[in-house]
DNA sequence: TGACAATTCAAACGGCTGTTTGAATATGCA
DNA sequence: TGCATATTCAAACAGCCGTTTGAATTGTCA
């Protein structure tokens, strides 16, 4: 039925709106219980729809999955761009500083944003093949515009090795908190993660790889 | 029929044999599939026993979980204790390098040592009532003795909260490899995981952290 | 409006799950 | 050896899962 081209937009009142429904509400539950705990009827019942709409719209449950890793993508995508809204002529050392602060704020950002850490992290323990595609389109990008931030900091006589290792030093802060949340809140029960938390946490992150980053530089 | 029992020793052969094997086969099985996934007829399959034996000798499929969880983290440490069997009196530089070292080698052990990173990564996910008795009784005591160390490196005037982001800034850049390792091999189809490549990454993770560190403590 | 397609719905279907049961068997001790 | 205990076993139970079904409802366009 080629319905939408009747000129008006008004489209997708009723078209999609349970598709819509649904992959939201899928976002939410896959995230906060995996793939694999998350009932279709759960899902369902957070959109108001029927057990039978899923299999309708989507065909299975594992092609809603994939609809919903593209949406929050997408999502991501477009309240952090790689951008990160910063002037090109900026000191290397404020870069790192808008790099980690953005890093942090995207990984930690309430409602659909955080959806999609979460999903990822959920890829790093079970990869599909949506992965390839997620790490040449989204996380090598970030990676090489990271490692020219650190080749800036560590002069011209670092090698791509030693840049490569300072750029996962300074991510693998960042996740650390994303990713052992649930001992970190053990651990340190008074650790919250609020918007003042998060900047007290990229302070933290970006002095600590500044100063180790320029101690390795003189070094050299 | 038990036939080749009559002649030989047969110590505590049958005591606490399936019991030991149980626990075995589920290590296996969690750290392939996860907790979720993994159902009590492929363990005892695996293990060659009954499918009622899970329940018969730990009461339920969480209580296995646990003892696998303890079993693992018991092997894995009795393997690379955290001092790396270090003079208690050496340098605080060298003894955050054994730290550092022991927890690279603990969690890229090859065998049924790895198995407790994959469930603990696994936890950090998806965390079961297990996590809160392995916080208590093993991941706390290894935080304090790494946080003795920090201090140690970073001096009498340093705050307890400054050393605990310090200790989890060393922490997180080991843990990277083991929770993103899909992603690095994508982004760094060369980096491997061999012994040498190990002892390299302990090298930049200590220089790194130690750089750090001493940096923060001149500035207090 | 009336006919036709798209969508929703309650109900049910197999299948797999952890767990329980009670009988059968093996073990340990006098 | 004989008996009490500990362990194993096949079978079944109850419940949840994703998915299917066919009828009821809604929306669309001639």
């Amino acid at each position: 039925m080629g319905t939408f081209s009747t000129a008006v937009p008004k489209i997708e009142s009723t078209q999609a709106k349970t598709r819509q429904q649904l992959i939201a509400a899928a976002a939410d539950v896959f995230a906060e219980v995996g793939f694999r705990a998350a009932t279709v009827r759960a899902i369902c019942d957070r959109a108001g729809a029927n057990v039978a709409a899923v299999n309708y719209h989507f065909g299975d449950k594992e092609k809603l999955y994939l609809e919903v890793l593209r949406f929050t993508q997408e999502q991501a995508l477009e309240k952090y761009p790689t951008n990160l809204g910063l002037k090109g002529d900026a000191s290397p050392e404020l870069r790192l500083k808008a790099f980690i602060s953005s890093f942090l704020f995207r990984i930690f950002d309430d409602g659909p944003i955080a959806w999609h850490g979460k999903l990822m992290s959920r890829e790093m323990i079970e990869p599909t093949a949506a992965l390839d595609a997620l790490v040449d389109e989204k996380i090598r990008p970030q990676a090489q515009q990271l490692s020219a931030i650190i080749r800036a900091l560590l002069g011209p006589s670092a090698t791509l090795k030693q840049a490569r290792l300072c750029g996962m030093s300074v991510v693998s802060q960042c996740l650390f908190y994303h990713h052992c949340r649930p001992v970190v809140s053990r651990l340190f029960p008074g650790q919250k993660f609020g918007r003042k938390d998060i900047e007290d946490l990229a302070e933290h992150i970006t002095g600590f790889s500044i100063a180790a980053i320029k101690q390795l530089a003189k070094k050299k």
